[in-house]
DNA sequence: AGCCATGCACCG
DNA sequence: CGGTGCATGGCT
C-alpha cells in the first residue's frame, strides 16, 4: 500500500445557517475550516482565488461538481481581507437532500482518489409527516407488506 | 477564524 | 427575470 500522497481520508463539516443559504445569503456554499484543508488539495498561493473543481460521487451514484475555492485576496491587494476557503456550488444538493443547519456533510476519498459525499441530520426532521414515515429498522424476521 | 450578508454577473 | 455563484465587505 501507498499512503504517502493522502493520509486524510474523510472529513466533515457541521453545516452552519448560511452554508444552508437559510440566512438569506446566496454564497451558494459553505466554508472549509483550516482544519480540516489537509483533505483538499493544494491549492497554494501562488495566484489570486485559485480553485479546483472537484467531483464527488453521491450515495445514489449522482455526481456533483463543487469549486474548492481559496479566497485569498488578503495577499494581493492592500485592502484585501479575504483569506479563507469555501467549497461553492451546492445549492442543489442542499437543496435536494433538504439539508439544514447543524446537519453534516462528510466528505470522503476511497482508495483511486475517487470523492464522495454524503450526509448527516443532526436533527429530527420537522414533524410534517411524521405520522406514517419514520425511518423503520427491520429485523431479519421481519418483512415490508404492501396494502 | 468562522460566519453572516450582498451587489453584480451570468445563465436558464 | 429568477436562481445561482463570484467576490468581497463586515460582524462576532
Amino acid at each position: 500500500m501507498d499512503n504517502s500522497s493522502q493520509n486524510v481520508v474523510a472529513i466533515k463539516k457541521i453545516l452552519s445557517a448560511n452554508d444552508t443559504g437559510k440566512t438569506g445569503g446566496h454564497q451558494g456554499g459553505m466554508l472549509i475550516p483550516k482544519t480540516v484543508l489537509s483533505f483538499f488539495p493544494d491549492l497554494g498561493n501562488g495566484v489570486k482565488n485559485p480553485r479546483y473543481k472537484l467531483r464527488f460521487r453521491d450515495e445514489e451514484g449522482n455526481v456533483w461538481t463543487f469549486n474548492f475555492i481559496y479566497y485569498n485576496n488578503k495577499f494581493f491587494s492592500e485592502k484585501g481581507k479575504r483569506n479563507e476557503y469555501r467549497l461553492t456550488g451546492m445549492t442543489r444538493f442542499i437543496k435536494e437532500n433538504n439539508l439544514q443547519p447543524n446537519d453534516s456533510i462528510i466528505l470522503e476519498r476511497n482508495s483511486s482518489m475517487e470523492l464522495c459525499i454524503k450526509y448527516e441530520r443532526s436533527q429530527v426532521q420537522e414533524s410534517d409527516n411524521s405520522e406514517c414515515m419514520s425511518i423503520l429498522k427491520l429485523g431479519s424476521s421481519w418483512k415490508v407488506v404492501n396494502l
